[in-house]
DNA sequence: CTTATTTGACCTTA
DNA sequence: TAAGGTCAAATAAG
């Protein structure tokens, strides 16, 4: 089996493991040994997945690459932001669903778009594009396109027939330095202000040199092949947001839920968000200078900070996005 | 000053 | 020819 299916299993059995000790939070209130054994235990699930997955980066094919750049970013951005918001928002109930509601791979694509306008510009035909769903931050600024390890750097904007809200063209900061080939396009959709659809064309190569920002690595492994992951949320959440409430959420949803203060005053809202990109613009506000690197921790790591916070709310943010609080 | 965003014009493709 | 994608000048922002 995969190294990355076996993280995931371990990572699912953590959840339930969690999910069991939040059942059992009362009977264990005055057995400080038994929690700490549980919490020894839903640790060490975090933290084996987490090396397996550190491990499993074997060099990826090209055709698949782009399936797993996708999956790794959907979960370990688009799950840690939608936890964030969560967090900030005091939400409970989550659609972790929706974000893989559609996701494709080809490479034809048709918007395969010009080739060489005024200089020798490659044929994209071959291009492969990813295309994903994510949601916006369902509060504070939500016009900002969703957060991914990369920075973009804006260069146009287009009504597209037929779609209520534009279409954003992004490319990769580094593109000149390191001759990094990455776009993505960003748009709302129609029937869904809160979701932005996301396509992806090419593939980094920033990372690869060695001067280059060290982003996380290249995503590399299928991270969400478990149907019991992502898929089991039949997605499709009602309307407009609310909807579904994905395993996460409920496992999450005590530490989530938390008093009054866990709606997080200070980070909340816009500033979050604002270090990914200001309204109507840009995806790379938080490195204007291009150079600064964000890496966001792994999943499992984020659990093993949640675990680790003790519950106390907005903390534990602090560790998982330093990032954060330095607008 | 440097870097990012905006936006109309231009180019390619279907 | 229309639509979509990209360029690049003007502008904004740190």
């Amino acid at each position: 089996m995969d190294p990355v299916q076996l993280a995931l299993s371990l990572i699912l059995r953590g959840c339930r493991s969690a999910k069991e000790l939040e059942a059992r939070l009362g009977d264990l209130a005055n057995q400080p040994e038994a929690l700490s054994k549980s919490c020894d235990e839903i640790i060490n699930m975090f933290a084996s997945a987490k090396e397996m997955l550190n491990n499993a980066h074997p060099h990826q094919g090209s055709s698949q690459q782009q399936t797993d750049t996708s999956l790794h970013e959907l979960l370990n951005y688009g799950v840690i932001r939608q936890a964030m918001d969560m967090i900030q928002s005091g939400r409970t109930s989550i659609s972790i669903g929706a974000e893989i509601q559609a996701m494709e791979v080809s490479d034809s694509g048709k918007g395969s778009s010009s080739s060489s306008q005024r200089s020798h510009r490659s044929r994209k035909h071959d291009q492969e594009k990813c295309r994903m769903r994510v949601p916006a931050p369902q509060m504070g600024n939500t016009d900002f396109p969703p957060e991914d390890n990369y920075t973009w750097r804006k260069y146009g904007q287009k009504e597209i027939l037929g779609s209520r809200y534009p279409r954003a063209y992004y490319r990769c900061t580094h593109q000149k330095m390191y001759n990094c080939p990455a776009k993505k396009q960003v748009q709302r959709l129609d029937n869904d202000f809160y979701t932005f659809e996301v396509t992806y064309i090419g593939q980094h190569t920033c990372h690869m040199s060695s001067t280059a920002p060290s982003i996380a690595p290249p995503p590399s492994t299928p991270l969400i092949q478990d149907p019991m992951v992502m898929v089991s949320q039949p997605t499709l959440p009602p309307p407009t947001s609310s909807s579904s409430v994905a395993p996460l959420g409920t496992w999450l949803s005590m530490e989530f839920s938390l008093g009054p203060g866990s709606s997080s005053g200070g980070i909340g809202g816009g500033d979050a968000g604002a270090s990914s990109a200001a309204g109507g613009g840009g995806a790379s506000m938080g490195s204007r200078y291009g150079r600064d690197v964000v890496e966001f921790p792994a999943v499992a790591d984020m659990a093993d900070a949640m675990f680790n916070s003790g519950s106390s709310s907005s903390n534990s943010m602090d560790f998982i996005f330093p990032h954060m609080e330095d607008k």
